[in-house]
DNA sequence: CTCCGGCCCCGCCAGG
DNA sequence: GCCCTGGCGGGGCCGG
């Protein structure tokens, strides 16, 4: 991918077909659009084609015309297909041989190649989810499960990143999907900073649930209700102390059993996940934005020692903490 | 590498 | 009957 700022910005190409769904076909330029530079420059620059640039029919009741056709997927770093409804092709997996045959060209040229939605089902119907993990809306697993059964479908998380290729659930989780690959791109601060812009949470993690609200759970704190939000930002806070089961239980005022139960509920995660998800992100902003030594890093984001902290950035990101900041710290 | 001890996760079920 | 709670226990995971 293209870290190195000098270099010419990430291209990304956004396919709408017919019944796109409009909401999908926002999204990339949205959240791609608010990654910025120290400078406030875009990162990314995001150009949206259909077939022959021909205008496309939105799912909403409105056309869309685009600015290009499918040429723009020959030299596109990122290639997204928007989530489509409605369609015959969500029922027969029928689809266009032109548009199979420049997103296959694209993809064994490199480009890296993601979806939507029901985006998913094109990525399908062109062969490119053979054999490997993916995720579509879970309104359509089963359809997608028919038709295409080399695919290893998951239909309960937000998204899929199997390297070259991901997928997301439907509609929101494409935010959460373009997050997560700013994320991955150009780091902690310049995604959470994208996320701010587009007013969305910071990030979801990509083996969520579908069945989560977004920020409703929100509510039953402002109304008072038991929730573990309040334990979780009381976890935020002290990150750099061990942090068991027993005590967060203790601080919501519930028993073990029963905070798990919520925690999952509301989280999609389990306790200790979602800690240890915290950890790396707190990680990865310190090493991002200071100048720490590792060691310290690792003792305030609660790793206790630098060869955890190694360990666990190994385990989630496939970097050592050195070679992270070295990829991040000039960016933002 | 394997083992071990501790913690965690979650299905299960009894009780309110 | 219903739903929610919370203790129990087995299987799993992780760090040493």
């Amino acid at each position: 991918m293209c870290k190195n700022p000098a270099m010419s910005r990430h291209r990304i190409a956004v396919l709408a077909l017919d019944q796109v769904v409009a909401f999908d076909l926002g999204t990339p330029s949205q959240v791609f659009g608010s990654a910025r530079d120290a400078d406030g420059r875009r990162l990314y620059e995001v150009l949206v084609c259909t077939p022959g640039g021909e205008p496309v029919r939105a799912a909403a009741g409105f056309s869309v015309v685009a600015d290009h056709g499918l040429e723009v997927l020959d030299d596109a770093d990122t290639v997204i297909v928007a989530g489509i409804t409605d369609a015959p092709m969500l029922r027969d997996g029928a689809v266009a041989p032109e548009v199979c045959a420049a997103l296959r060209k694209a993809a064994n040229r490199g480009a890296r190649m993601m979806s939507i939605c029901t985006g998913a089902f094109v990525l399908a119907a062109s062969g490119l989810l053979d054999g490997r993990p993916a995720t579509t809306h879970w309104y359509y697993a089963e359809s997608f499960r028919r038709l295409f059964p080399a695919v290893a479908l998951d239909p309960d998380v937000l998204f899929v990143d199997d390297g070259d290729v991901l997928t997301s659930a439907g509609v929101a989780a494409g935010v959460d999907l373009c997050l997560h690959v700013v994320r991955g791109d150009y780091g902690s601060a310049v995604a959470n900073q994208a996320a701010r812009r587009c007013v969305v949470a910071p990030w979801r993690a990509g083996g969520q649930s579908q069945f989560i609200p977004r920020s409703l759970s929100d509510v039953s704190v402002a109304i008072g209700a038991t929730s573990t939000a309040q334990a979780r930002d009381w976890a935020l806070e002290r990150l750099d102390q061990p942090l068991d089961l027993r005590s967060l239980a203790a601080h919501a005022q519930m028993s073990v059993r029963t905070f798990t139960r919520r925690f999952r509920e509301e989280t999609g995660l389990s306790p200790a996940r979602w800690v240890a998800l915290q950890r790396v992100e707190q990680a990865r902003q310190l090493l991002e934005t200071t100048d720490l030594p590792i060691d310290a890093v690792a003792r305030n984001a609660g790793f206790g020692t630098g060869a955890a902290l190694r360990q666990q950035l190994g385990n989630a990101l496939g970097v050592a903490p050195t070679a992270y900041r070295n990829t991040f710290r000039s960016t933002a």
